[in-house]
RNA sequence: GUGGCCAUAGCUCAAUAGGCAGAGCAUCUGGUUGUGGCCCAGAAGGCUGUGGGUUCAAGCCCCACUGGCCACCCCA
């Protein structure tokens, strides 16, 4: 029997309430904040990855779906929204359009990781980008999409972590110092941690070994070693912050796996997704579009684990509204009946009336309880006898209550019925 | 990539100690001609994840594979 490739899953009808009260908020808040939707292929020239998110990196290493087309191209299937976007902003040369450029995006990401709660290889993210602006208010502006948009789902107790990892120019230093922190220590680090220590140092402070604990507290902090220009950025975003009356703390232990984050990095943390806390999680990316052949051009943003949010907001009980659904069927009896009834469902539907047909000939008991199953307000029972009347049945469900009404007045009744 | 737990009907789960595979829910049909929900009756639904092995006999024991859950790693 064939099965979803592993770490994959279907979005069921079951599901989709939490899916479109979710993604109609994005684009609601998207729009509010004046930011414009941009699709970008579900797959790109592999380069593009490599180059994008950074050689070293777990994704890049081990995580990408590769493959080479009939063509001979190398191409991969999405593993994270922002370097494509930034492919976009340069092809399309969106440096000439009015500054900053705000884009957001949602949809499939691909990775091929173990699954567990909250980890999946296809996943979906709610993406946003701002691009050509140095600003710290405009930090806060992606922030504070973020953090509206999770307000207004219905959240409660969301954290916002935050730290700064410095540039180019402070960075080397703050990494020297950990460096030498560390391997004063090496003895006490087991093998998971001796190996950060020399492949990504930055990451030891985000360790879950229990050996590494006790030395973490004592850690040089980041916020010790950024040059000027860092520390003022991080230090205005945060009286922003204040002044957006969005509660946060330093956390000089968030550190992100992509290479490409400089001065401020953040996640939103919600519960109820196992191990998995981050909801959210991006930063500030200031040397990428030039690492990817633009013209030098900072940016920030983040992604939003659409299957993260739906899962808490289920384990914080917050039910979505129910979606739309036919509030009438049509239930022909008798084989000059149906006929009848496919016209008057045709008129109800192109009268805006959500409107379902009695299949299979059954009888007007099996059709009840198939209406009564479907949830619909009304029932239109179309018989013979009504047939050669000209009349039909009208029976509101909730009441048992019925009319009899002339065939051409049905859907102008129901239309003032049903609102 | 590493480790732990797990896999029986569409779903949730039973099946002493190896000995004929079950229930509830859901589905379909019926309970006097054309009236739903509650109730009652019946039907359908299974190569017990796949492939090997042990045994007179395997859902149950052993091995491998596939998949799920959980944690590490990493990330959203």
């Amino acid at each position: 029997m064939y099965q979803a490739p592993r770490g994959t899953q279907d979005i069921l009808p079951a599901d989709r309430p939490y899916w479109r009260y979710v993604t109609e908020a994005m684009h609601q808040v998207a729009g509010l904040f004046g930011f414009q939707q941009i699709d970008t292929p579900i797959f790109e020239e592999t380069g593009l990855y490599v180059r994008g998110v950074g050689e070293g990196t777990d994704i890049v290493d081990k995580e990408m779906y590769s493959f080479q087309d009939k063509g001979g191209a190398e191409v991969t299937l999405r593993p994270e929204w922002t370097a494509g976007v930034m492919r976009a902003y340069i092809e399309h040369g969106m440096h000439v359009w009015p500054q900053p450029v705000k884009l957001y995006s949602m949809g499939p990401i691909f990775r091929y990781e173990r699954p567990q709660a909250g980890r999946f290889r296809q996943h979906h993210q709610f993406n946003v980008e701002v691009l050509g602006e140095m600003d710290p208010a405009v930090d806060l502006e992606v922030m504070s999409v973020a953090w509206t948009l999770l307000t207004r789902l219905g959240y409660r107790g969301l954290h916002l972590q935050l730290n700064s990892t410095g540039c180019p120019v402070c960075r080397p230093a703050y990494r020297q110092a950990l460096v030498a922190y560390f391997a004063q220590y090496e003895d006490r680090l087991n093998d998971v941690d001796r190996r950060r220590l020399t492949i990504n140092p930055l990451r030891l402070l985000d360790s879950k070994e229990e050996a590494a604990q006790p030395l973490l507290d004592a850690a040089p902090h980041s916020a010790d070693y950024l040059c000027e220009e860092c520390a003022t950025h991080l230090a205005t975003l945060r009286t922003y912050l204040d002044a957006a009356g969005m509660q946060h703390s330093i956390n000089f232990r968030l550190v992100r796996g992509l290479d490409y984050y400089t001065k401020t990095v953040f996640e939103v943390w919600a519960e109820g997704i196992g191990a998995q806390a981050a909801v959210c999680g991006g930063g500030r990316y200031d040397r990428l579009i030039e690492e990817l052949g633009g013209p030098p051009t900072p940016g920030i943003g983040f992604g939003m684990g659409i299957e993260r949010v739906i899962a808490s907001l289920r384990q914080q009980g917050v039910q979505p509204p129910p979606l739309p659904a036919p509030r009438v069927q049509v239930s022909p009896l008798g084989e000059p009946a149906r006929v009848a009834a496919i016209t008057l469902v045709r008129d109800l539907r192109a009268a805006g009336i959500g409107a379902l047909y009695g299949f299979g000939g059954r009888s007007l008991k099996s059709q009840l309880k198939g209406a009564d199953k479907a949830g619909v307000a009304y029932t239109v029972i179309l018989g013979d006898q009504e047939l050669a009347d000209n009349v039909v049945i009208v029976r509101e469900m909730a009441t048992g209550e019925q009319a009899r009404l002339g065939l051409p007045d049905v859907a102008p009744w129901l239309r003032t019925r049903l609102g």
